[in-house]
DNA sequence: ACATCGGTTGGGGTT
DNA sequence: AAACCCCAACCGATG
């Protein structure tokens, strides 16, 4: 038999159920990533994103390599190609992950129709999260998808235990591909290729690929007694190095298996009489990734506020000023300037940073929608995946899932718990250096003499505040407020499909 | 006696 | 000081 199997997310060759079925039956293997010029109309994809992808798949051609395989990357949509290689190749088999994501399920299917039509099977599998967000929607008690983290436990723990990790495949069996390949333009991208240039990638602090995710999965567990005392709102969201794993980037390109990180830290876990729990725990960082996907899965235009059933309808403001400040890191306040620099630079922050950011351009202080947020973190984050930047934007502008608007992050004091010197601020906005702890936070209250002190005067070198935090605060928590009203009444029209309503519905109101 | 329902209540929610 | 919503647990009414 001779098959495909088709990389897109799960950049690896450890526990990859389609691809280890697939060299199971194949005695020819055609691994193949198809470089797709049409996905930069779905996702905006920054340097340092296409840097991280070019090294996964630099590192997946050498271990397939050493199986005397190779990675054959065909540039043009999937659609076209594939009946063009299934007859040039002779093939009869088809392997991919199952991907959720809307613009993906919709690649699929066209791919799924030209495999039915031309008689070619079809493997797919689940294995980018740890469950089959299907899975989850049968298994819940509510008929949809558990809002809440707990309610989401509840219907984890009638689902049974998951199945341990796969090793990597035996190839030795596999022909060799070679000889099909003649002619055919099938090289590794080149960063040039993409139209990237080296100086517009920041630093590469986390390089893509399998080896490096095992390697960075191996070195930040070592510490076993780190593992298991872990509790995610412990962790400084501005420490000069990273305080949790960033594997995060290995998860999203599929480079680092879930479930071999979920069976890696219950195992641990099983050495130690006490650890923490979900959500704090790391296997908690890991099953709030299922929440996000499982909920993304199953609602309808989630990357959206219009659309989308659970999604609090809100007027945000147009201001592309304030946007544009915000994606820059010029909005005068030093500890979401810095986070903003590390994010386009380095390509990763800590989640707490995310929340500080997201509150601050959505409910807090910018009111700018979360939707111009998202498109912002979907081109720097390294990690960025459509479901889980979604599920968390939504979470933080308090339109789904969290409701508690009125606890918003301080641009000022929430850096100062766990940074009280403002190091953070001084490495990622050096011309605030020389300030003084006392107002590095607030550096536009520094007297005349101390900005000129510092050879930085607030208006000129760093920019004053783009709004009063204090100010907008009360008028966005009322703004709040009222878009939380109208969203109510107009469920209970939608409910009762009549604006009459009962009165003890009326009293509640 | 039992199951099912509609509605209320209170506890809790990754800072 | 409380604000928000979700949801499990509880309650009484009903068949």
């Amino acid at each position: 038999m001779n098959g495909i199997y088709w990389f897109r997310k799960a950049l690896r060759l450890h526990d990859n159920p389609a691809l280890s079925e697939a060299v199971e039956k194949c005695e020819t293997l055609f691994p193949l990533f198809i470089l797709d010029p049409s996905i930069r109309s779905f996702v905006k994809v920054g340097a340092n994103r296409w840097r991280f992808l070019v090294q996964s798949l630099q590192d997946l051609d050498r271990s397939l390599r050493e199986a005397n395989l190779r990675l054959i990357v065909i540039r043009g949509t999937p659609k076209d190609l594939m009946p063009k290689l299934i007859d040039k190749w002779k093939i009869n088999l088809i392997a991919y992950e199952m991907d959720t994501e809307p613009f993906a399920i919709k690649r699929d299917q066209e791919i799924d129709q030209i495999a039915n039509k031309l008689k070619v099977e079809l493997i797919k599998r689940v294995s980018h999260t740890l469950y089959d967000p299907n899975d989850i929607l049968r298994n819940s008690a509510s008929k949809s998808t558990p809002f809440t983290y707990q309610g989401f436990l509840t219907t984890l723990s009638k689902m049974g235990s998951l199945s341990p990790p796969l090793p990597v495949p035996d190839f030795s069996h596999l022909h060799p591909i070679e000889k099909y390949l003649k002619n055919e333009p099938c090289e590794l991208p080149t960063l040039e290729e993409l139209g990237i240039k080296e100086s517009e990638c920041g630093p590469c602090l986390f390089p893509g690929g399998e080896t490096e995710a095992i390697k960075r999965m191996e070195q930040t567990l070592s510490d076993h007694k780190w593992v298991v005392s872990f509790a995610k709102p412990n962790t400084s969201p501005n420490s000069l190095k990273p305080s949790t794993t960033v594997l995060s980037p290995y998860l999203k390109f599929g480079c680092l298996s879930c479930r071999r990180l979920y069976f890696k830290l219950k195992e641990i876990e099983s050495k130690s009489s006490k650890c923490t729990q979900p959500p704090v725990s790391l296997v908690g960082q890991l099953l709030w990734r299922e929440f996000f996907y499982a909920n993304a899965a199953l609602t309808p235009n989630f990357d959206k506020m219009v659309g989308n059933p659970i999604c609090k309808q809100i007027e945000w403001d147009k201001n592309d000023e304030h946007l544009k400040a915000w994606k820059e890191g010029r909005t005068g306040y030093p500890f979401i300037d810095a986070i903003m620099i590390q994010l386009k630079t380095e390509g990763w922050i800590h989640h707490l940073a995310r929340h500080a950011v997201a509150c601050f351009l959505t409910r807090g202080d910018l009111w700018i929608s979360w939707e111009d947020g998202l498109k912002v973190f979907e081109e720097y984050l390294l990690d960025a995946d459509w479901s889980l930047n979604a599920g968390n934007w939504l979470w933080l502008s308090a339109s789904a899932f969290f409701h508690q608007y009125f606890r918003v992050y301080s641009p000022i004091s929430f850096g100062k718990k766990t940074d009280p010197n403002g190091d953070f601020i001084r490495k990622y906005i050096p011309v605030l250096r020389r300030f003084p702890k006392e107002h590095i936070y607030e550096p536009w209250k520094a007297p005349k003499f101390v900005q000129q002190n510092c050879k930085c005067l607030i208006g000129v070198d760093y920019p004053k505040p783009i709004v009063d935090h204090e100010t907008v605060r009360k008028i966005n928590l009322s703004k709040m407020a009222k878009a939380y009203a109208n969203n109510k009444a107009e469920s209970i029209v939608e409910e009762t499909g009549d604006v009459l309503m009962s009165p003890k519905k009326k009293k509640k109101i």
